[in-house]
DNA sequence: CCCCCTTTAGTCAGGGCTGACTATCCAGCA
DNA sequence: TGCTGGATAGTCAGCCCTGACTAAAGGGGG
């Protein structure tokens, strides 16, 4: 299927995509990332940007196009996007968006162990999770709002419109799965089963 | 907030979790997880399995109780949760369950360069993608329905119900993504900001 | 003119994770 | 008996990533 990319780091794909436009320093990139709030999908710090550049220019996927020193600064190198590594974008990107792929959410693996918990512990928690949802889900919308007040167009926010769909989704899931928990029959099998044992 | 833990892996809850049960062999763990597909939502391999029960000793989570040797197998050690491991299972579960963190999805990545498809190409992958996801919800369909069918709770099936209501509302989003991209004025501002860059 | 804080820019040690490898036992078959 | 394939069980080199650190420039207050 899918051969494993040479720099599996999504932060890569991001870097590549900054680089189409124009070369840049490592420092210019990270700038931008943040400035526009893609840093918010992707897992960034500024040492594996550094780590994950290097990578690339040891894929041959970007060069290094000249260092520049202006003034007294410590000196930056410019990376200029390659004829592969535009192959690269196009590709991961396609296969990124075709292929849904095993992703592992730490919820999932907290769910599976649910029934450790006496059933009104996992109901508070769960509310508990339930209102941080509603909370994130209003943080997103405002974001989208005001972007969209400032004549961004829609295309750029598809992404904060999924986490949203995600998110809202979740948040139903986690609602009824509290109703389901609050049944006396489940309290009283967890008790015939569990009771002894935590 | 919350702390970091001693050992971040998810594997490493699933496995104190097994150790709750009682004492056990590496090996052994990993055949549980995978029978009961408990694997499908944690990172699982058997070297990061041994390295997972390393840390956890390093960290007093677990403690080699015994080394086995039956007959010539190579050697096998036996291990037992601790105090600390009790606890820290608790404690991990309730926060886990509490606290929605950020996941990266790379899915969310593809999307936020979206825009460097041109929209007929767009449209085509996020077909395949939405085929894909048609397949998975039926497969988790299938899985819960024999679980089911074999007399296991719900309370054992919820990270699938999860599982299936994340795939649903995505599917639901692709769908309607993919009838935004097909309107004729998208077409037209694309060609007119992206038509020669790309 | 000196001090201190913030911004800019980058490095690096240390530990985590994975793919690839090793080694033994047993069953079946020729 | 000897060979082969699969299940059992574990190890390890090497890359990847992160948190913590370094360091210089600019700016503003006193």
């Amino acid at each position: 299927m899918e051969r494993r990319r040479r720099v599996p780091n999504p932060l890569a794909l991001a870097v590549l995509a900054w680089l189409l436009w124009e070369p840049m320093h490592p420092y210019e990139l990270g700038r931008r990332l943040k400035q526009t709030g893609k840093d918010r999908h992707i897992r960034y710090t500024r040492s594996s940007l550094y780590m994950v550049i290097e990578q690339l220019d040891r894929a041959g996927f970007v060069t290094a196009q000249e260092t520049v020193r202006d003034s007294a600064r410590p000196e930056r190198t410019v990376y200029a996007i390659t004829e592969a590594g535009r192959h690269e974008v196009h590709d991961w990107l396609r296969s990124l968006l075709a292929q849904p792929r095993a992703e592992y959410p730490h919820f999932a693996v907290a769910l599976s162990l649910l029934s450790l918990l006496p059933p009104d512990e996992a109901v508070e928690v769960l509310r508990r999770r339930s209102a941080a949802l509603a909370g994130r889900i209003e943080e997103t919308r405002t974001t989208m709002d005001e972007a969209r007040a400032d004549g961004v167009a829609w295309i750029f926010l598809v992404e904060e419109q999924y986490a949203l769909a995600l998110l809202e989704a979740e948040r139903r899931f986690v609602t009824e799965l509290i109703e389901s928990l609050k049944q006396p029959d489940y309290a009283k099998s967890w008790q015939e089963t569990m009771g002894g044992r935590v």
